[in-house]
DNA sequence: GGTAGCCTACCTACCAGTAGGTAGAGAGCG
DNA sequence: CGCTCTCTACCTACTGGTAGGTAGGCTACC
């Protein structure tokens, strides 16, 4: 019981880690058994199968995410660009602090596996219809200036997460540390203020 | 010789095609054999290891790159915004028409494998540097909104490549492929339209 | 209270399959 | 002939997954 929640939670920890680095099929289950402290066979008495285990780690980073959305969006409404501003300071915040998510989150979106498709998919489609509903009211009130609002989304999506994920090149073409405290904030910064000037009527 | 030669670019060739679409770790020596249509040992004779045939791939493929981006740059020098766009149409173009290009760039920049921090950073940071360079010199002149140049820089590898690499993603999203004719020219569109909006003084 | 039965968590030993890579022989050709 | 290319046959290492067993805790019944 105690025990067992604890290691099957370690696991879940230890996966998303690795998965997150080394993407599916760059991980092995010996690999992850090993940083948990026990053997292969012992992780698979927790989850059926590798890709029982990816899926539960999947859904449970996803879960987080769509928690700091409803809480975003639930917020003081504000309209126009301080609303977008206010959701994408959020956003940008959670995946600070949530680095793995990012990487896994990318990781599953160039491999386009079969949760991507099946489970995801839907589960973002939501989300990405609210938010093009929001941009394009803000639009049509003229408190945005006009874009295709689809498009918007995945340039607010590029901008944000390819800095997140692709810390290893970016580390190199910096020449400085692109997740240091410091970067992290200038690029926030940078991001609010490109899209400001790009949305502000 | 003349077999030969047509092998090895035949194995360049499908061996792109598959560390694209499934990644380094993704990728077996039997998948590409077979689709060459020849035997591993015989693939193994032409490129000592995995890792060298992977090496190759990658070298030749940001050749292509380098190749496009000194013909970009070495075109009719304009000022300003109008210079950003042609480069970034053309960067555009030349990536719609090697998304294999792309999604391999991509792959690398997420695992950081030992080919980016020593030989493509390194290859890529020169690139980097005049693209500053140049940036800053506009800002300078105020032909361009101010920006930090490398975060500019990094938005718009984002913007651009983050669309072309997660096909997979973006189309259960889309509800549609953004990879046909009609879709790839909105978001060439939308994407120079945004850095318009974010970029002209 | 002791003890029998069951359950959870873990182990070692093993399975079949497949990975990348090697050895060596045969074919075709200058 | 020698050289290049390809093959079959093989190797070792390791993959995800299974079989079977053990230690220890909880519950129930005498």
């Amino acid at each position: 019981m105690e025990s067992s929640q604890g290691t099957k939670a370690l696991i879940l920890d230890v996966a998303l880690d690795r998965f997150a680095e080394h993407g599916y099929s760059g991980t092995t289950l010996n690999e992850i058994a090993d940083k948990v402290g026990i053997r292969r066979p012992s992780l698979l008495h927790h989850f059926p199968s590798k890709e029982a285990l990816y899926r539960a780690v999947l859904l449970d980073a996803f879960a987080d995410w769509f928690a700091l959305v409803d809480e975003a969006v639930a917020g003081p409404q504000k309209r126009g660009w301080p609303q977008v501003e206010r959701v994408l300071r959020a956003a940008f915040l959670f995946f600070e602090e949530h680095p793995e998510f990012v990487r896994l989150a990318r990781w599953e979106a160039l491999e386009g596996g079969p949760m991507l498709s099946a489970e995801l998919g839907t589960m973002l489609q939501p989300l990405f219809e609210r938010g093009t509903e929001f941009l394009e009211r803000e639009m049509d009130a003229g408190r945005l200036r006009r874009y295709d609002a689809r498009q918007l989304l995945l340039t607010g999506y590029g901008a944000v997460l390819s800095y997140l994920s692709d810390a290893p090149l970016i580390t190199s073409l910096l020449g400085a540390d692109p997740l240091g405290p410091a970067m992290l904030a200038k690029r926030r910064d940078h991001v609010v203020d490109v899209l400001r000037n790009a949305l502000e009527p």
